[in-house]
DNA sequence: CATTTTCGTGCGCTATAGCATACAAATATA
DNA sequence: TATATTTGTATGCTATAGCGCACGAAAATG
């Protein structure tokens, strides 16, 4: 993850410059020293709250333009460049596609679990909703003492604030990639 | 204003409880420290972007949600409360019944011209939009080199990223109250 | 050109963000 | 009731956020 205050100074210093205004003009309007507003645009910062605070009062800016992606990015991500995080002894390799960013509501990871793997996962907060799309192989999802049986091409929904668990009953690997939802 | 790291303090601390985690709990969720966590719900100190950054990932969190004012809350402002900002000799009174909020996109302000008065304005950033709504008197309104005439019980609207100005021409006092719109 | 003004960066200093640790109160376990 | 365990707070200490000021480069003005 990139750093957010390298995102954030860039976000002010376009915003300043297509504005046309000077780090004197934008000291005046925020009250935050020039010095101080220099070293943020140059992310050699992490600015506290208040200053960011000022920052958005004084140039009318809403608080997320100021941290928010630049739109329209291409990102391309190949599970070899990612360190998989395992469980079960390896056996469940989660790769986490699309980490949580708080500027979204929802991360993207994928799957992997070995022949007869089995893996408990808790209760996540209320209102966390999870999609699973099965890939390869069958997945067996058991919810609520209910086990319900996804083969490659399906997909399930549910509300994950409960506790749930994933297992493979098959001879083969089970791929799967799961979005999860915050509200 | 009431001081952002206050709300900040307020929602993370809802937040933290409605989920029944402890601080401990927390900081081992997010990499912050113990003391900082409390530190900031007490609303003691103004943590930096990063350490945010950091809360927000942690408990999955988009970042308005830590800023969020708690919904629906009743707020009364009389002018009379109010210091209004005084331009053209004090004959022009500008009082900001909702100041500008970083969470929103807008602000609100009431002003009051008196007979004679005439108020230039710079140009606003692109895409900024003006409405105004006179509620006695009337007001003119010069923008592009073209005049409009405003009635009480009329409106207007337009972009307000060029030079315009106001003029009350009558005898009586002009008021009306603005929008200002940011994209 | 010479002179002034405007711009961004570098410097030294103070206030405070942030950590690790220790502590006191409350709750749980015996 | 005594003993752990878990809670939040208080205490130094270090790193750094944030300021005012001054500097050199660039642009503007004469």
């Amino acid at each position: 993850m990139e750093q957010i205050h390298i995102k954030l100074g860039r976000n002010l210093k376009s915003i300043r410059q297509t504005r046309g205004f000077s780090l004197d003009k934008v000291s005046e309007l925020t009250g935050v020293s020039k010095a101080m507003l220099g070293q943020i645009e140059r992310g050699e910062t992490s600015p506290t709250i208040s200053i960011i605070w000022k920052i958005a009062n004084g140039l009318r800016l809403s608080f997320t333009t100021l941290i928010e992606e630049p739109p329209s990015e291409i990102a391309v991500i190949t599970k070899d460049e990612l360190e998989p995080l395992l469980e079960e002894d390896g056996q469940y390799r989660v790769y986490p596609m699309f980490p949580f960013d708080p500027t979204k509501k929802f991360e993207v990871y994928s799957v992997e679990m070995d022949a007869g793997c089995t893996h408990e996962s808790e209760a996540h907060s209320p209102g966390v909703e999870e999609y699973i799309l099965v890939s390869s192989g069958t997945l067996v999802i058991e919810i609520q003492n209910t086990s319900y049986t996804v083969g490659a091409g399906s997909a399930v929904r549910y509300a994950a604030d409960q506790p749930h668990s994933y297992r493979n009953p098959g001879g083969e690997i089970v791929r799967y990639d799961a979005i999860i939802y915050y509200p």
